[in-house]
DNA sequence: ATATGTGAAAGAATTCACAGCA
DNA sequence: TGCTGTGAATTCTTTCACATAT
């Protein structure tokens, strides 16, 4: 359910403002998609409205914030030191959202050993023995393209049951392990199409 | 069509490997589909393949390419000489397939001038005159969430039809602009999501 | 013999429209 | 009266299955 993240930055924003109440109409019009879409999406996971009012942001900014499971932290393993992963490391709103990374690695010597925060830049070799210590739940993958689908092998030996895929490739993964994937050659490709089609 | 960009790589692999002939099994296998999926998909847009041999990869590969409009190059300006952007810009997979950057801009004063390869990180100021002169194709937005719909408002004025926005908001941009999102915390969220559905 | 191209069938997702509750 | 929650209708996407071409 990828909208409900929409609907979860629309609340935030209209809680932010102190709005008190708000409409399936206004949250389809500010989330980009339908009333009556809003309210089939809603509905699958229970009725968190009152009929003739609308919904009270505040509840239902709690409910959709537990549907998405970020009423907690998430334990976070970034894997790629390189310009990729630097950019993620600061990347405020990982944190501000309960991400917290725990770890980094990288395969090259003369980036392991770097001071990155609070944390030091680890070996690729260590990977499974800190991933399973620090009882990782999400591994952020910012690999090349070539070592992605081996990497993501050995992370899926340990316990991590979720990774985040910026290597612009079709990674294989067992189904007990939720895979999304980052594709910035795909969209820009994508746009390529568009801009090709009229 | 996301998926076209998938057989895309297939089959570029494939013709790296020297393999002359690839059915729409093969294609579907490693492009993570089914066969009846990639035989529409292909019929979409004309007939490629031989009955009881396959697609012909060197020539699939050069039909794909024209689809997706790949067969030429595009002029490419990059918002927001961040973290992200110097991410993009040092990317080398965006210039392999033909994006190139031909313009850096950045509102910090302390960026302004900084020399990026053979380019000058430029003034937020001079966003219509070079996107303008420079005939841009499409916009890279790498800009806090705060400042993505001013920036793209701005952009929209100018002749560029295509933006690829990194900003995790939601933009409104007339339908004569093509836009195409990559937002890391929704993709993080719906890991979240479904680590916390099992 | 083999694998495409494509109508027809099945399955998902979205939209409609309205009964029911505040 | 106003807006939700939800079956029913519609539209879009995927899968099936086979006639057709090599």
């Amino acid at each position: 359910m990828r909208r409900l993240s929409l609907y979860l930055r629309v609340l935030q924003e209209a809680d932010a403002l102190g709005v008190e109440t708000i409409s399936s109409e206004e949250l389809a019009r500010r989330g980009g998609t339908t009333s009556a879409q809003v309210r089939k999406d809603l509905s699958l996971f229970g009725s968190f409205g009152k009929r003739g009012l609308g919904y009270s942001v505040h509840e239902l900014l709690g409910a959709v914030r537990e549907i998405l499971g970020l009423d907690r932290s998430w334990r976070v393993a970034l894997i790629g030191a390189g310009k990729i992963g630097a950019a993620l490391f600061s990347y405020r709103d990982f944190q501000r959202r309960g991400f917290h990374i725990r770890a980094v690695f990288d395969a090259d010597v003369s980036k392991i050993g770097e001071v990155w925060g609070d944390l030091i830049v680890r070996s690729d070799a260590e990977i499974e023995r800190i991933l399973t210590d620090e009882a990782i739940d999400i591994v952020i993958l910012a690999v090349p393209a070539e070592v992605a689908q081996a990497v993501v092998d050995r992370v899926a030996r340990t316990g991590v049951r979720a990774v985040l895929n910026f290597a612009p490739v079709k990674l294989r993964v067992g189904d007990g392990i939720a895979l999304r994937n980052v594709d910035m050659v795909l969209e820009l490709e994508g746009l390529s199409f568009a801009l090709n089609t009229r």
